[in-house]
DNA sequence: GCTTGACCCTGTAGTTGCTACAGGGTGTAG
DNA sequence: CTACACCCTGTAGCAACTACAGGGTCAAGC
């Protein structure tokens, strides 16, 4: 399959697909006569993980990482179970704090329809805390 | 306070905050005789601010809009209703976004059975799915 | 009083994760 | 046979930092 084909089969840009061969996430395809990349259905399956791994948020080097892991099928799978895990802490702190951001908000545009401006405390919404 | 004081308690780079500065986030702050930024409370309050917001994923310029909303308190009533519904709707799409990310990789850590990395869960789950 | 080391200054270049050209070659349909 | 969609390499741009390079400042210790 040709680059176009496989971008299209996974909702990637072409230059996207060629900037993760040059990176290294992706390994450099057969080339035809005319120097074409093609595909199988490997680079398919891969690009789909790194695709669908970065759409939960992981970055190219835990992307990497879960690679290497999935690579070596004998290896324990807690490594992968941590670096998930890390992830999933890390959301569930930021829907907190976003929800103290949106009842501020809240709370600003409802003193806006009483016709008065209240003092925004949007700063102190979001100011440091001691648990942190 | 001094910048490498104020970049420790808000876990900022010393050149971040010089960013923040040079693009206008940050007010440039008094100087002592010898040419050093002294910072006060409100900019440490500000900043703290900033990175959470940022933190957020909200854009440098979107965090630019929030703060003139808590700055600027002589601003009409619609500009601050106007700038708060569209960060509101954008909090309520993040919001969103994180909770089903978070279902997805709850699921995805649940099924984790602790074993080798070739009977998997995550990895399984993260490799192409027919319906995709 | 002088050096050592941790801090500060400005300015510029590099990073991440793409995305968008520029300037060219290929392949097929009309 | 030429138009057009696709492919190639390479480089430059984007946001939002981050890391030098090359220099100044200051308190502590000998």
């Amino acid at each position: 399959m040709k680059i176009g084909e496989l971008a299209a089969a996974t909702t990637t840009k072409v230059e996207t697909v060629r900037y993760y061969e040059k990176i290294g996430l992706l390994s450099p395809p057969a080339r035809t006569s005319s120097n074409y990349r093609a595909y199988g259905n490997d680079h398919l399956a891969r690009l789909s993980f790194i695709r669908r791994a970065r759409d939960l948020g992981f970055t190219l080097e835990a992307v990497r990482e879960l690679l290497t892991l999935s690579d070596d099928k004998a290896q324990s799978c807690e490594a992968v179970d941590g670096i998930a895990r890390v992830h999933l802490t890390e959301i569930d702190r930021k829907v907190a704090d976003l929800t103290a951001l949106r009842t501020e908000l809240d709370r600003v545009l409802g003193s806006c329809r009483h016709g008065t401006i209240a003092s925004c405390k949007i700063i102190e919404t979001l100011a440091p805390r001691k648990g942190l």
